[in-house]
DNA sequence: CCGTATCCTCCAGGATACTG
DNA sequence: CAGTATCCTGGAGGATACGG
């Protein structure tokens, strides 16, 4: 059951992956309400840069959480907006967002004392 | 809300990380049905390294999720446990693992179609 | 048994420049 | 506007050896 190979748990391990690397839960978030352009989402999340937004679109694409409509206009357009998949991820997701707020003062305090009983230590 | 420096988004962001990382998740699964010595750990998830395995463990203790205990015998016996906030996690991450089983087959189709499209697209 | 110390490799991801 | 192409660097993480 925690077998690497089984297949099931490399699904699990690879949505973790997906979800936990640096860049795509921010922007299933922020398609989260409502379709965006490329640019778009650019300026809503600034510190992304052109090639990461491009790369992290692609996977959620092709994992089936994001939709790529391009309207070839001029100058093209191009929208991005969450698959039904994309937003089922949300109720989950949410889950994890709100233990996170939930248990924040728990954490950064389990760190402040980790972090005091290290130097304390070091200074002996 | 969005904002990365916001320090509530820091916190959720740094769980998903963690969470994220190649090994946390791994360990907190295995620590979840009860404490284990540490290379009792290494045996359960073989292709961990000793050098990781310490890291994560180190990584999940400062957190406060995981709870170290050292008996001084000869030889030495250390024993790592989830915390109560480490096993309050699990209820979150389960709802994520569910997701994961209930779609994964919609995810992986996703995924031939996406493929199948690129070749198409390269072949012609 | 339970680590720490070192070295080394590989690749995620940023910066920049160019295209349709 | 919405990308691709290329180069480059930091740091994650494996292998190995040593220490209490």
């Amino acid at each position: 059951m925690k077998d690497p190979a089984n297949p099931v748990c490399r699904t699990i391990s690879a949505l973790l992956q997906r979800i936990g690397d640096k860049w795509s839960l921010l922007v299933v978030q922020t398609l989260g309400d409502g379709s965006r352009r490329f640019n778009q989402l650019r300026r809503e999340i600034p510190s992304i840069s052109q090639r990461m937004l491009t790369l992290t679109l692609r996977n959620l694409e092709r994992d089936g959480l994001v939709n790529r409509t391009v309207t070839p206009s001029i100058p093209p357009r191009v929208d991005y907006e969450l698959t039904e998949l994309g937003h089922s991820l949300q109720k989950p997701i949410c889950g994890l967002v709100t233990w996170a707020m939930d248990h924040s003062d728990a954490i950064h305090a389990a760190q402040a004392s980790y972090d005091a009983e290290l130097d304390r230590r070091e200074a002996a």
